[in-house]
Order: C-alpha cells, then structure tokens, then sequence
DNA sequence: CTTGACTGTTCGATTAATCTAACATAAAAT
DNA sequence: ATTTTATGTTAGATTAATCGAACAGTCAAG
C-alpha cells in the first residue's frame, strides 16, 4: 500500500530528523541522490496519504502513522543489516546498501525472526564462538572445523556409492555450469539421494531425488560429495 | 546492466527449460503472473541484448551467456531462499516469495558468503543443534537457553547501574515507539554505553553512546536490559 | 482443405519514478 | 533595502513495465 520508492523516502525523513525533527526537501534530495523536484513530488504522495505533513517553503515532519510505518521499515533495514555485518562478516558500507534494497521484500514475520536470530546470537557466545572462529575459517579456506564432523560416518564422492545405496549430498565441488545444471536437477547439499543403476564404466549414473530419476555423468557425479544414510 | 524485472524473465526462462530445453511465451507468461504482451517485450529486450534466442511465433532457448546470467540468479535466490527456511525457519512458500525480491539486491560476495554460511550450517552438527533447539526455543518461548549465560556476569535494568558505570546493551523490551526513538538513537543490542549523570529522582538518565550524549527517560531507561563489563 | 482453438504480436494507453529547465520564494549578505 | 544565494515548485518530457483489445499465425481435428 506504499510503494518501495515511498518507504525509503519516508525512511530517509525518519532516519534525518532522527524521528522526530523536521527535515527539508534538500536534505531528502541528497540523501537519496536525487533531484528535488523530484522529492516534491514523492512527499506531495506521502502527505496525501497522511504519513507526512508539509507546507509550501517549509518543513517535512512525519505524522504519528508515518513514524510507525517507517520505524517498522527501519527495524526491517537495521535487523537485515545486523545481520550482513555480524553473521557473514560482509563490510558495512556493503551491508547498508544491500539492505536498502532488500528491506523492501522481507515481511514483517520474517523480519521478525531475522531480529530475534541477532539478538540470539549476541546473547549466546556458543553461537558467536562458532560464527567468528569456525565459520570464518570456513569461509576463508574451506577447512571444516573438527568439532564438525560427526564420527562414524565418512565423506565419499558420488561415484563411489554402490546400486542401492542412500545418502545426502554435503558438497558440490565443481565449476559453474556444471553446478547450475545439477541445481536445476534440485541436487544441492542437504538433499537425500539414492543409487538407481551405474553403467558398466561407471557413466551414466542413474540416481533418485526426490522422487526424479536422474541420468549424471561421471565427471558430474565425481564433484558430489556424500556422506552414507 | 540488467533490471530486476529482466532478471526475473531469465530466471523463469531458465526454471521453465531446467536450464536448457525450449520455453513458450505462454509458460512465462503464466509462471510470472503477466500477460503476454509483457512478455513478447521482455523478451524482445533479452534478445537484444544477446541472453536468448526468440524468433517470431518460436520457443525461446537460452544462449550461453543467458544460463550464465541466469544460473548466477537463481543460485541467489536458492541461498536466500535456504536460509530463510533453514536458519529462520520461515515456511517455504513465504521464503521462495521473498525470495524472488532479495535476489535483486544481494550482492555476488554476499551472495556467495551466504551460501557457504547454509553450507557450512548443513556440515556442522554443533551449529544445526543450536539452531534447531535453542534458537527455535528462543523463538518460541524468549528462553535462553543455559548454554548461552556467561558466568559471573549479571543482567541489569539500565536503571540500576551507577554513574560511570559501561556496560553492553542486551535486550530492549518495550514497546514500539519507545523502541524505535531508541533504535535511532543507536541504542541497539550489543552496544557499548556508559552512564555519564542521573538526575535526582533517576529522570532523566545521562548516557554515552558511540561518543553521543543522550537523556534518556526513566521510562525508557526502565527497559533496556544491559550486563556489566 | 477448412476451421476452430490456442498461441503470439502489435499498437496505443497508463502509471510510477525520474529528469531538465524555467520560475518563485526565503534567507543571508551587503 | 537590495541583491545574491540557496531552496522549493511547476510543467513538460522520458523511460520501464505493464495492460487491453484487436489482429495474425500455427496446428490439429474433422
């Protein structure tokens, strides 16, 4: 019922006059890298729809069901850019900008849950413990931590499963367009898969997922790898 | 170089084909919910810039450079996509809708941090087990699970610390317009602050917040639930 | 071979967001 | 009090994405 453009424009009001201060057309302009006729005409929309009130030559101030709808889109902004910059460590001016495009598509329920997973994680230092060290080292050189990997069960290629046997699919490890076709495929980690038939020299494939039957390559099913169900 | 909305087009012309085989204007128009006047545009404008192939009254196939783009998007989408149902736990239908608008607006390097992130979730148990049990917990209940409470360290109400006194910002229970005042203040959880002056009566309450003085009322002060340092 | 029944295309209109350029007002400086 | 500078407004043009309605092409059933 406000389109995208209009709640950052409101946003912009928000965050400018902290909440509560008024705020000038020019000062709209900048911060949103726009020109002002153009500002006079998004506020023009704001203020028949009642979120702001503003006079000819004068000051913008946010009505009491403008604070409340851009305090909630602020929330949206700050819980997603909390997240960018705690949880995958992206730089905060990156995280700013992403933010305020995506603040826009998340819904409040799940902007919610996005909140209350960053304040979990500034609460719980096992959580941080795990994001900081564990996480980052996988990140940066693709080592998964010991206190990860579960006894008992080894990771093997695809190729190496037998006819008949199950089991989920933990990395994909090859390049780009052979990813993208195996996604499309619905092969990605986490998904359970089981052995139907292998051809003489091991090519093709054949294989269950999710109830599909699929023909692999060798050379797809050699960058799989699986751990036994 | 390629708005949202043809983005969108691609990835659906990509979905549709599984990456490869012949789609109708029809199917697009149908998938995206448009007619298919829109849809001869959009395609017009691919074609133009070299991502499909459509000659009049024909399927539409993908060049080379058209999986490329694609498969980069909907290797977005997917992260975003298993984040939200994995992590957040928001139901699929919701998280593939949202979805469809973040992938705009995540960058490649998040994008890619993201994954790894739901990757490395999916590798360790440790992580799955904190997730699943004391964040879903947390979710529901607002408990906080024994695991996450430091020894030594106590919870305060910002009203009970002493002049002079730091101490890191946890929880902020309260409601809304208090809430977002607070938010733009920068009163965030996690954050540092110190106490600089109380009034007589403990209103208003002086405090220092990444180098900005500000008063806060009793009433505000009364929920910010903060722990020494 | 003709005729529906889809499928695809064209054209003109609409809407939201933006711009430029010219004009109007307010505030500050002289 | 005038002039200059900054700020705000208006009007008209542009662009992307969409629609509806009319028209055109394809193909299979009879």
């Amino acid at each position: 019922m406000l389109s995208m453009t209009l709640e950052d424009y409101l946003e912009s009001i928000f965050l400018l006059g902290r909440g509560r201060n008024p705020v000038r057309i020019t000062d709209v302009a900048k911060k949103l890298k726009v020109k002002k006729s153009t500002v006079v005409n998004a506020i023009r929309k704001l203020q028949q729809e009642g979120f702001v009130i503003h006079e000819r030559y004068g000051d913008i101030l946010l009505t009491q069901k403008g604070i409340e709808m851009a305090s909630r889109v602020y929330e949206r902004h700050l819980a997603i850019f909390s997240f960018l910059v705690e949880i995958l460590g992206v730089p905060e001016e990156i995280a700013n900008k992403e933010a305020c495009g995506i603040e826009h598509y998340i819904g409040e329920e799940t902007a919610k849950t996005l909140s209350l997973f960053i304040e979990f994680s500034r609460l719980c230092p096992q959580l941080q413990k795990i994001i900081y060290e564990d996480f980052r080292k996988y990140k940066n050189s693709g080592t998964i931590p010991d206190i990860c990997s579960e006894e008992g069960k080894k990771m093997l290629k695809l190729t190496q499963l037998k006819v008949g046997q199950k089991a989920i699919v933990k990395k994909i490890d090859c390049d780009r367009s052979i990813k993208s076709r195996l996604l499309t495929m619905g092969i990605v980690p986490g998904v359970e898969i089981q052995v139907e038939k292998v051809a003489p020299l091991g090519d093709p494939i054949d294989i269950l997922v999710r109830g599909y039957h699929l023909s692999l390559r060798r050379e797809e099913a050699q960058c799989i790898e699986v751990e036994e169900v």
